[in-house]
DNA sequence: TGTAACCGAATGAACGTTCAATCAAAAGAT
DNA sequence: ATCTTTTGATTGAACGTTCATTCGGTTACA
């Protein structure tokens, strides 16, 4: 008889997404508790009925957009194409989930340069690590990329994306799939094994 | 009769120092005017004589960190050689600063991806204008890029470049000299006209 | 002597967090 | 079916703390 059903926790993530688009226009210092609970149409003292303080709303944050990045990634990946196919289909479906997702690209990269990173680091979506990380392992093993280190590549990939992603959304301007194949490009060009 | 000669702004520069080395610690909220004042052996009020507000005082601080790395990535750099030459140069600088800095390297990320850097989006250092920004613009007026939208290359170096120290920041690894090479080689095969 | 640098206690606003009270709905009892 | 009890979600005013900023006074120096 697990309850769970109707209507509930729905709040719950009112909540984490009025954190999000808060934390956007205003940054972590700047966004109250007062605040977030006036968007999310919610008390201030039910914020804390689900999360333990400000603290651990922006851990699980960071944790429930992850989550979500994972699964817009993972969309139409198919483990029986070539690599380079699977390759480019994920890197698509990442910069689009980012330009659509601006508050969580801002978001994320405002968690990685913050204190938060460094004093949780075993923080991260689960689905993360079993899907992502485990396709640029099959990468490297398959000797598909040049031979650098592993974990360098995660973070290279990450920083082009992001610095397009990042460049559209700030100067207003729309690629087209043609643009976004050739950031890709740029990517593989530099990464694959040649 | 220009006095910034004997002493002065000493402590402006103490000032800006504790409060770079204490964001990496505490970040932006964690980080009270009270205890910078203490790290820089300063009182709080002295803080008020060189800065108009905390706020203030952060956008300075981004302009004087940028500019030291403006500095840097200068080193030994000779328009006589060859551009390749000089990429290589000014990369490896960049790099060298990013590891050598940790706590610019750290304030800059932050920076950037905070409120800061979307509300005053002229707040830049000139030295960086006029040297950095110039250089790309001759490499792409001169072919030696990829037919991408200019404005799209520098962050994505940026990227590139801060994956890589920030790797060897947080794995304590020291790359060798080689081993940067082999990372900007990513970035050149990426880029370059081919 | 006058000016600029400097100090640090005082101030007042803002904030995270608590908690006693309310309410709706589920469970249990008859 | 009806009433009673229990549960837990929800509220928002109140509390105590923290913090950025101010300001009256002190020191250093020209």
């Amino acid at each position: 008889m697990n309850v769970q059903s109707k209507d509930n926790y729905g709040k719950r993530v009112a909540v984490l997404n009025s954190t999000l688009a808060l934390l956007k226009e205003h940054g972590f210092h700047g966004t109250p508790i007062s605040l977030i609970a006036k968007h999310a149409g919610v008390a201030a003292g039910t914020i804390y009925h689900y999360f333990d303080s400000k603290e651990t709303l922006i851990l699980e944050l960071y944790v429930h957009v992850k989550d979500q990045l994972v699964k817009a990634i993972l969309v139409g990946d198919d483990p029986e194409k070539p690599f380079k196919d699977r390759f480019f289909n994920l890197l698509i479906n990442q910069f689009n989930f980012y330009i659509e997702n601006e508050s969580a690209l801002f978001f994320l990269e405002q968690y990685m340069s913050s204190p938060f990173a460094k004093n949780y680091p075993e923080k991260d979506s689960q689905l993360f690590i079993d899907k992502v990380v485990t396709f640029f392992h099959y990468g490297i093993e398959n000797e598909q990329f040049k031979n650098i280190d592993p974990r360098l590549l995660a973070p290279t990939i990450k920083g082009t994306l992001v610095a397009a992603a990042t460049f559209q959304l700030s100067e207003h301007i729309v690629f087209s799939k043609e643009d976004i194949i050739q950031v890709i490009n740029v990517i593989w060009d530099g990464i694959k094994r040649q």
